[in-house]
DNA sequence: TAGGCCATCTGGTCCT
DNA sequence: AGGACCAGATGGCCTA
């Protein structure tokens, strides 16, 4: 396999300055209950290639249908199974045949869920800033979310800026002056993904983009 | 070998 | 009741 560069765990630290893993109140999401379930915008990501999913199609056969996928799924979750023995809830008071046949219904239904999640990370992967080559590693699921985040909000104030420069020449000026630094959009008021802070190993690991610059640090494109 | 990332299973909770 | 969502647990793979 060929050695695969990736962003280090610092580099999406540097993406969101307040990261930290308390930051992942796992429990303020709970029983929040915003917004409608039931549906994923872009209905599962049918419009990503699915191969490029390459470790889960793999490893979980991915059967097409929920029938019978429970235990091709692999020794990861059929070894918690055997280890469970027979499904510990016990609760459901059905015969263990029916269910077994539960379990896997529920268990093929959360693949999927999961399968479409990984989907539209995907998807949000191939519209983000950063090199799709195969010697560089896929982003993980953290850094693409910090990542995106990163990318909108330089899109959103790119945006704000071009907004005032087109007001700036419909007042009849001209460009021969400099434009004040809150009127260039290329000026030092940019806003990069990676934020202020340089990235570690930086220039080496913002050349591996392919976009514009993403690091002020270093302004040359590979 | 430790740590990061991931897929999967599982039980709980909420919604339709 | 069934489905969607969530978070914890577990184990595998990979890299430094």
């Amino acid at each position: 396999m060929a050695e695969l560069k990736s962003l280090g765990g610092e580099a999406y630290l540097a993406l969101a300055p307040g990261y930290s893993p308390s930051a992942f109140a796992y429990g303020a999401v709970r029983g929040g209950g915003e917004g409608p379930r039931g549906s994923y915008p872009g209905g599962g990501g049918t419009d990503f290639h699915p191969g490029a999913l390459g470790k889960s199609a793999e490893s979980s056969g991915e059967q097409s249908g929920d029938e019978e996928d429970g235990f091709e799924a692999g020794e990861k979750g059929g070894a918690a199974f055997e280890r469970e023995g027979k499904l510990k809830g016990g609760a459901l008071g059905k015969k263990p045949k029916e269910q077994r046949s539960l379990r896997l219904s529920i268990n093929a239904r959360e693949r999927r869920r999961m399968h479409d999640l990984n989907d539209a990370l995907d998807g949000l992967r191939s519209v983000i800033p950063y090199a799709h080559s195969p010697s560089v590693r896929k982003l993980s699921k953290i850094a693409t979310l910090l990542l995106a985040k990163n990318y909108i909000l330089m899109q959103a104030q790119a945006l704000e800026e071009m907004r005032r420069l087109v007001a700036y020449l419909n007042q009849g000026q001209t460009l021969s002056t400099p434009l004040p630094a809150t009127l260039n959009p290329f000026g030092q008021s940019a806003v990069y993904p990676f934020g202020g802070a340089a990235l570690p190993g930086c220039p080496e690991k913002c050349t591996a983009f392919t976009g514009a610059a993403l690091c002020k640090h270093c302004n040359d494109k590979p």
